[in-house]
DNA sequence: ATTATCTATAGATCTATAGATAATGC
DNA sequence: ATTATCTATAGATCTATAGATAATGC
């Protein structure tokens, strides 16, 4: 997949630059990311990516689609979501994903199009697991909880946060989300 | 202020660049704010940036530095960062330099300079509000929620938390925090 | 013949600096 | 005379494109 002097196949290119621009998204953030260090990244020609991707912004765009998360049943779906940010093998392109939208929030003109990527499919289903009043606003405290813990492990490398026990920070996480989200008591 | 045809005056020339640095890292982070930006705004020549502060980095660390916090009651610690995160009137300066940080976290090469600052002040006092097993750990993941807070209000815009009544949003969060952090119960 | 890939470069930035000009204070 | 401010520009990017070259499939 690396180093084979590969044949000419423009899929295959195409997923390397692919491949190589989550990555370098997820490490460097949009901004700081140079068409030329993916394409260098991928080992292809710069010029492809346009070929391929017209531009960088639809080379992010769909480097950092298919976020979509498999159905899970929603009393799960907190705990699955903590595995998920703190494990660090299991989702490793989930996490890169994430990562590069967290890492180019702040940046992106289209705040919008992020903001739209990072809540589909997560806080609709948060919401369903409150019937207290304010659930939508309770899900949105949830999510924000989860991607601040995923920006201070992933991108500031805060510690103690960045290296901690992931089974730990889901017992700490776990009951204090329940006092917000659970219905009844 | 803003309009007077002012004298020529070094020490105001320098405060005005400042005040529109952080109003614009705030507004747009730190790569997608231009030297020529920042002077337009403050209505000075772009050259007078660099003579007084050296360079584009330079004024970024003095724009977000003195983000020091007046001390406070430990115990008061939580609340009042939350007060002071989701009122947008009383602490708009304080806002703008998290803004900036949080917003500059993702694409700056000193992330730990930015993590530093986040940090100062905030972290080691929450540690001392629990005496249980993990005491460090437990003050990050408050942290790491106060900034997904900020950073979903302030930077990504998400609703219904960006539109959220103050007051709501501290009667929920303040109560889940207390599980994770008050000594014994 | 078609299509993947590469070369070369345009055009638009952006940070930073050298040196000229103009307003102040002694 | 000193010092604040401005002009002009160097030098280094970065995205994107036009057009040449080379490998494949019929």
């Amino acid at each position: 997949m690396s180093e084979q002097s590969q044949r000419r196949d423009s899929a295959a290119t195409r997923q390397a630059l692919r491949d190589a621009a989550i990555e370098l998204f997820a490490e460097r953030g949009y901004d700081r990311t140079t068409v030329r260090d993916i394409a260098t990244r991928a080992g292809v020609n710069q010029a492809l990516l346009f070929r391929y991707f017209g531009s960088k912004e639809a080379l992010f765009e769909e480097a950092t689609a298919g976020h979509r998360r498999e159905e899970t049943a929603p009393a799960l779906l907190v705990g699955e979501m903590l595995d998920n940010l703190l494990d660090p093998s299991s989702s490793a392109r989930r996490d890169q994903v994430l990562t590069a939208l967290l890492r180019t929030l702040g940046t992106d003109d289209e705040a919008a199009a992020i903001r739209e990527k990072l809540n589909a499919g997560y806080a609709e289903t948060l919401a369903t697991l409150s019937d207290q009043p304010h659930a939508a606003l309770r899900a949105d405290l949830v999510l924000a909880w989860l991607f601040g813990i995923s920006l201070m492990r992933g991108v500031a490398a805060t510690q103690p946060l960045a290296g901690a026990d992931p089974a730990v920070v889901r017992e700490l996480v776990l009951p204090a989300v329940r006092t917000l989200l659970e219905k009844m008591r």
